[in-house]
DNA sequence: CGTCAGCTTGACTCATCTCAACTAGGGTGG
DNA sequence: CCACCCTAGTTGAGATGAGTCAAGCTGACG
């Protein structure tokens, strides 16, 4: 429980590259109307000329692979959109232990719970764009705007759903069940983006699944590797093929 | 893990004993401006004259020790604001087992993810007074109220960030720190509410804690136990005294 | 070609669960 | 009023799932 996953100690990278808006000075109409995410997150509550608005304070950026896009206890006063890459969300113990509180896709919304310091820290778990809006700028529009005020407020019932999904799964699940509803939830959540339901890419490492099953790295590898014997997976680089839907979602038991 | 607490059991009495208004057809002044719990409850973010117009869709309900309030699955259209007594929401899996999310206490506002059915359930632990709304009426003051729809927007970060300490509970402690976290948080709770900080009720039975940390009632037993014979705390009736406050905190690691 | 991070696998340990017996208090009905 | 029952809680002894420690594998990269 020591030297476990030195990813975050890449941190203070501060890895933001590529500051620039998305279109300098430009003109806002098609900016944000072209995101490929839009239809999918809070966005998509917005009409064209509110979209404009958006565009007008949002701020294209990107974070490499490990980068810390922020962490536990900073006050980092933005809001960002996921637009493509795997984001992390950890909580640490003082004493190292680390809980995985959720990976955020493309279309997530990534907050520091509003001008409070962050309970929590996020890192990017491959290269990640994102869109990102200053506290203040997307708080003002939330007012301004009551539509995007009760998307948020749907976003944030979405995300407590998902977070009591994760209760269940922590407090009253095997280490097999873990694993196997796991991949299931984010067969499912791909599926949403369009991608491949047959193919998982898992771009995060088994110590990573490991703090957000509530498990040790090699129970982790040892369930993987258990699904594969019994044919419901199987193991490809980067990521599992799902052979067997049905004996996965016999396994995950709901 | 087959005829657990069969609390739930009760369930279907559909508890809602006084169904009248908080004061039937009277003039609204006074009403919710008299509320114990409206400084600790969303109801804060609210002017006098918006107070009176929340009171006006208010209805007060009470639940008998250990009614169901509604069931995991039911379409309840409904939002309450506890008032007096604990609440348990929890979660059930196809099999059985439960996961409590959480103990709602006065002040707590438990709402049914608006429209749609609802993942969790709830039943009432003690004698439960509330403040009932619809769900359609709570919904078009919120559009009408910003200020509300911001207060309802924090309330919902607030329970995001409490499932996120849970979840590192659940998934990242040993049984004894569980049990020491649950009494201190619990501490921290009720003293926003006034309460005694030394001598704090547990209206749960050991089954309710021990689906809330992720243990057995066995468990759950034996570290109070334990806790008790190192004179950190002192069991009584109904509850349980804090004797070594630096202790716990030493044990429950943060 | 050597190193290193990520992963796998095995052997053993231990925390928690399971099963079971027992105690205490409260309510009920004969 | 007492005998009984029922729920809640406690405690012990033994079983077991997951953790720990340790060794070895593999592919990427300098």
């Amino acid at each position: 429980m020591v030297d476990r996953d030195a990813g975050h100690d890449h941190g203070h990278s501060e890895g933001g590259i590529d500051d620039s808006p998305v279109c300098p000075h430009g003109r806002s109409s098609g900016r944000c109307s072209g995101c490929q995410v839009r239809s999918i997150s809070v966005c998509a509550a917005l009409r064209p000329d509110e979209l404009d608005a958006l565009a007008d304070i949002a701020v294209d950026v990107t974070f490499a692979d490990r980068a810390a896009i922020f962490q536990q206890g900073e006050t980092a006063a933005v809001v960002y959109n996921i637009i493509e890459g795997t984001v992390r969300l950890y909580r640490l113990l003082p004493d190292g232990r680390r809980q995985i509180l959720g990976f955020l896709l493309p279309g997530d919304l990534l907050w520091v719970s509003l001008s409070e310091r962050s309970s929590f820290g996020a890192d990017a778990i491959e290269p990640v764009r994102a869109c990102r809006f200053s506290r203040e700028d997307f708080v003002a529009l939330a007012d301004a705007k009551p539509s995007l005020l009760k998307s948020l407020h749907a976003v944030a019932t979405h995300e407590l759903s998902l977070a009591q999904d994760h209760m269940v799964l922590l407090g009253r699940r095997g280490a097999e069940e873990k694993v196997a509803a796991f991949l299931l939830a984010l067969r499912v959540r791909l599926g949403r983006l369009g991608r491949s339901q047959v193919t998982l890419p898992l771009p995060m490492t088994r110590q990573d699944i490991a703090d957000y099953l509530g498990l040790t790295l090699e129970t982790v590898s040892r369930c993987v590797s258990k699904l594969a014997r019994e044919r419901a997976i199987l193991n490809v680089p980067g990521g599992v093929r799902v052979l067997d839907l049905a004996k996965l979602e016999a396994l995950a038991a709901n």
